[in-house]
Parts: C-alpha cells; structure tokens; sequence
DNA sequence: CAATAATTCAATAGGTCTATAGAATTCCGC
DNA sequence: GCGGAATTCTATAGACCTATTGAATTATTG
C-alpha cells in the first residue's frame, strides 16, 4: 500500500534491493522457504533482520520477487530463440543451452521459482503462472511449427514434448547447480540429440 | 536409544507405525519438510500432537523413515527388470512403467525422498544415498549392456542418460501427483518412444 | 553545514514450533 | 474384571520466528 517502494530513484535503493533479492534466494535456494529465516537472509546481505522489512513487506512477497526475478528474460529469451530463422535442430539447442544457462547464472532464483513458488497464495501464483506457462506455451507452439515444417515425426505430442524438455532441462539444472564442473554446452548438445534422434542405432540406410 | 521401539510383535504398534509413516509424507509433500509441523502430521492420522513422538524419536527421524519407505522395493523392482530377459524396448518401458506407477502408488513418500531428503543430516543421507544411487548405476549399466548388444547407438553417453531418465520420470511424476486423470501408461510409452527413437523424422530408407 | 529524506537499527510483542514429563486411558491375557 | 503393559493424553518449557515501532544513523541537497 505504501508508496514508499515506488519512490524509487534513489540508486542505493535500487541496489540492496536487488541485494535482497539475491540474498533471498540463496537462502530460499538452500533450505527452501519455509527452512529460511528473515535473519538469515539479513546475514547473508549484511544487514540486520529488521531492516529486511525496508525492502520487503513480508517474507512471502520476497518469495513472490524472488521468483519474478527467477523468471526475468527467461520467457522473452525463450521467445527470441523460437522466432528466429534457424533451422529446428538448432534452436532446440539453443532452448537447452539458454535452459540450461539460466539455471548456472541466476540459479538460485529459478531453482526457488520451480521449487518453493507452491507456497505462494492463490493470487501471487496467478501472476506467475501466466508467465511460466507462457514458457511451456512458446515451447508447444515451436515444436507444432516444426512437425507442420517436417522437421519432427507428425505424430509427436507437442505437449508431452514440451513437458519432456522443460523437464529434462529443470533435472539437468539442478545438477548444474550442485555441481560447477558440470558443462553446459555439452549437456545441452547431448539433450538435444537424444530428443531429435534417440539412442537407438539408425536403421539400416542400403 | 530405547528398546522400546525395537518391541515390537505388537500389531497396533506396527500399524500405527506405518499410518505415522504416511501422514508425514502426506505432510511432508504438501508442505515441505521445514513447512510441515508435527501438530498437522498428528492430526491428520488421528492422535494428539505429542503422541507421535512415541513412533518417532523426532521430527528428522520422521523423514528419514519416509524417505526410506519411499525407496522401499524401488530398486530391487528396477532390478528385477534389468535382469529380466527381454528386449531393450520393453524393459526401458518398464522402467518408466514402474517409476511412474511408483509415484502413483507411494506418490507422497517418494517425492519427499527426491524433494525434501537434503535436509537430513550427513549421516542419515548416507543410507539413502547408497539405495538412490544404486537405482542411477542399475540404470546406468542396463544402458550399457544395451550399447554393447547393439541395442543403442555406440556413442550414447550411459550416464547422461541414465539421468535423463529419472530427470523426466521424476518431472511427470511430479505431474501425474498433481493430476490424477493423466494416463500412466501412455506417458510410459511415450518416454520411451522419444529415448528410443527421438522426434526426428525417419530418415528416407529406399 | 543545516535540514530533510533515506536507510538501518535495537527492542519486543505475539505467535508457533519441537520435544519432554508424567498422568490418564485403553488394550489384552488370564 | 484384574493387573500390567501399551498407547494416548494434557500441560508446558524453551527456543525461534515474523513483523512492528520508533529511534538512531547515514546520505543528500540546497
């Protein structure tokens, strides 16, 4: 309600606000949000507990930030990736790889989002569900354009196809989370191949 | 420590045991384990708050017991499959049968052990760590007798897709919870068409 | 540098939670 | 139905947590 937060402006304000939402989301990142402590998240951006408040208005609204900031660009990216002229194989790739990149840059934020985001109420949900079934939905469309192109088999799911990626993408993104020697862009070309070609042999091409 | 609970022979205390078991993952899964309080878990199995700490030492205890009775019978069934002489096909679809089914049956154990299991401590992780690794290398090696019979292309990455395995069987798993009309069995086949054969077009063989 | 605004703080009210202790109740063989 | 064991209960200590309040501090601007 108050306009306290709109009166933006100010630099400093800008900056611990971002502050505070990093640090949010490393600590909803690493206990989950109901395990996080508005202490705790103080502590981590150098700042007491109450002061928190200046920020957010509640614990929940942080949360609810947190995964707007989780879902940033994401959508728009995934956009840009599926209007571009560029044969199917290869924007496959990029979805993985830009799946995939997200999780490394901004990690904490889109682990909280896919995680903790059920712990928002009703109407905070709302919001993000526009967004994030956006995401499926461009995903979906892309996939139909290229069976209607005869890049994909016609009788592919695109639905179960765009489920099958975004899944495969958020299991390899935790493991890339958990694990900074893991390489992307490998991950990301092996994802692609197997969702276009399979793992079984070609057949016989006489 | 108490030899109390090593008493058993008594068939009430076995049952109320295993309703214990279940009304913590069925809280465990709707709130996370930091969410859930022992009060709901209590209520929602019928007794007073207190009364649960004569089946569990703790609330952590709780969630170690879940997550292994969410593991129960999880590897020895992905074995028996494994070995089972069979086409590669229909084993790899039975894996997907039987990680799905599981999630169906068991849903709420299981997605706690995959969800809520990094908030045990060191020492009670390393049980589990050993039974869910153990299904990754079961996997793993299923693949690789597969490559070797000529059963998959020879250049398939086994560990990487053992992961994409459970990163996809995990993820409808996580859907198939929370939409109980979707159809196991069509997913199953599904997953395995897309490992097997990739949404490609069939190369023209003339 | 004075005045004003922005930011951070200490202190705390009020709530919830885990776990314990010991009393009350239920169950069961006899 | 009696007696002991098994199970569940009430009551509560002690810890922690969110959010508020109003004061203290720091930054900014004229």
């Amino acid at each position: 309600m108050t306009e306290v937060m709109a009166a933006q402006a100010h630099p400093r304000y800008e900056q611990q606000k971002l502050a505070a939402i990093r640090a949010a989301a490393s600590v909803f990142a690493d206990l989950g949000y109901h395990g996080a402590s508005t202490k705790l998240i103080a502590e981590r951006m150098g700042i007491k507990q109450a002061s928190l408040y200046y920020y957010f208005k509640s614990k929940q609204q942080a949360l609810a930030e947190v995964c707007l900031y989780g879902l940033e660009n994401y959508v728009e990216r995934l956009t840009m990736i599926a209007t571009a002229r560029q044969p199917f194989a290869a924007q496959l790739l990029s979805v993985f790889n830009a799946h995939l990149a997200a999780y490394r840059e901004k990690n904490e934020a889109l682990k909280v989002y896919n995680d903790e985001r059920l712990y928002l109420p009703e109407d905070a949900r709302t919001e993000l569900k526009e967004l994030g079934s956006g995401y499926r939905q461009v995903l979906e469309s892309l996939f139909e354009k290229a069976v209607a192109a005869g890049d994909l088999r016609d009788d592919v799911d695109c639905h179960f196809a765009a489920q099958a990626v975004i899944g495969i993408g958020n299991a390899w993104g935790d493991l890339i989370v958990r694990d900074r020697d893991l390489d992307v862009v490998s991950i990301a070309h092996k994802c692609t191949d197997m969702l276009l070609n399979g793992f079984a042999p070609l057949p016989e091409t006489h």
